[in-house]
This record gives structure tokens, sequence and C-alpha cells, in this order.
DNA sequence: TTGTCGTACTACGTCTGTCGTACTATGTCT
DNA sequence: AGACATAGTACGACAGACGTAGTACGACAA
């Protein structure tokens, strides 16, 4: 019924990312699964969404890129995949602080 | 230290305004303190952020505004209130609900 | 064999909400 | 006289999400 409202999810999904890559280094495709996975199904972030975050996410060197064979036949295919860099490390770290200061201070604000 | 940044509070802004009216109409300058004064001064809204929310609130029938004077004397001074409608409660309600269910996805991709 | 589904993306343009900057105007306090 | 609180309005820039569309390959079913 309720889902997570863009407005709500653009202040987490560079968040999710790093969740996911702290983890392990990934790819686009497997990163989406991911996130729909870990979320329980309630969250599905969108393609374009996700890749815009990626160049945004490198610009910013919170992540980087590397490719890798698909097919270690060697016929050529490769998939870009991301790792997480030290700074994007800092910056999920600030990410869980500012997600305890909002939880306290949003919950002032909500009835249940 | 940690500040809540725009793009998580984007999320939330209207919900805390309809918070602040859902108690009694209010007028600009009065909702800003009362957001700095409930959120503990953890969080100020911009001027423009607030006035903005404003014009989009009543286009889509989440406020109404009506205008009283400042002064009993009769000087013609004018201020303008706002009032949650029936349509903003039952937004205020939604927003409650999809709150809930953020607490609980984004608590999965974060660590504490 | 043709079409759909899953995988794995890229490109482009639009829209929304926030923000910086700046300006107006009044009253009170120092 | 100047700063500060009150109570706003106007305008343009910017970032991030989204809709739409297109590419390409392999598997699998009708």
């Amino acid at each position: 019924m309720v889902e997570i409202s863009s407005d709500v999810s653009r202040g987490y999904n560079d968040t999710m990312i790093l969740s996911v890559l702290k983890k392990e280094p990934s790819y686009g495709y497997e990163i989406s699964k991911q996130i729909k996975l870990i979320s329980g199904g309630k969250y599905i972030i969108k393609e374009t969404t996700l890749y815009s975050a990626f160049t945004r996410m490198e610009k910013n060197q919170h992540i980087e890129s590397f490719t890798l064979d698909t097919d270690p036949g060697g016929n050529g295919k490769k998939r870009t995949y991301y790792r997480i860099t030290d700074k994007g490390r800092e910056y999920y770290r600030e990410k869980c602080e500012e997600w305890a200061l909002t939880k306290d201070v949003i919950e002032k604000f909500i009835e249940q």
C-alpha cells in the first residue's frame, strides 16, 4: 500500500548503495537486486537513479569503478564493477550518524 | 556536528509543517519557530523552503490560507495564516505510515 | 522461429524542491 | 545610530529522480 516516495528515498540512495558495496565490490544490476532483497522487497531503486548515482559517487570519490571479464573463457565481455573507497566508508559513517539524528528529530513530528 | 542534509529533510518538510498546523492554524514565522522548538533546535527550516512549501501545499489543498489582523486596534496590518484541511490530515496520516516503512527499511542498511 | 523474459546497461530531457542572494518594512533594544 | 527580531516576497540556479526509449545478448516456450 504505502510506498517510500522519491523525496524520501533520495536522502538514502547513496547510503544504501554504500552499504551494499561495504561488503564487497559489485555492479549495477546486482546492487539493485541486493537493495530489493535487503529491504525485504519494500524498496526497489530505479535503474536511472542507480546509474546516475554511480556517476555522482565516483566524482565524489565515494566509489571507484573497474572492469571485470564476465566470462573467464576470454571472449572480451566486460562488466563495470564498483568498490567503496575510504572516503566512501567515512561518508557512510556520517550518514549513519545523520540517520540517528533524523530519527530523533522526525519522531517528534509523527503520530503513531 | 552532524546535520540533517537537505536531501534528507526534503522528505519531511511538508510533514513537519502539517504536524504543527494540526494543533492550530499558524503563520510562517511562528511555524518556523515551532519546528525549531519541537526538534530541540536540531532542525531549522529555511525561509525560502518554508514559503515555497506553503504555495505548493495550498495548491495541493493540504492547507488553506486566510488573513488575520495583527493589531486589533484596526490599523489594517494583516498576516497570512494557514490551516490544515481534511485532505492535509489524510496526507499527514499517510506520511506517518510512510515513516514507519522508511524506518523499517533504512535500518537494514545502517550500522550502529 | 518468433516472441518474451532476464540480464546489463546508456542517453536524453523534464520536473520538483531546496537554496543562495537580495530586498522590503516595522518595532524594540542598546 | 545600528543591530536584532519579526514577517515576509522575488528570482534564478542546481541537484537528483524519473519517464521514456533504445541497445544487446542468451535462454526458453509456444
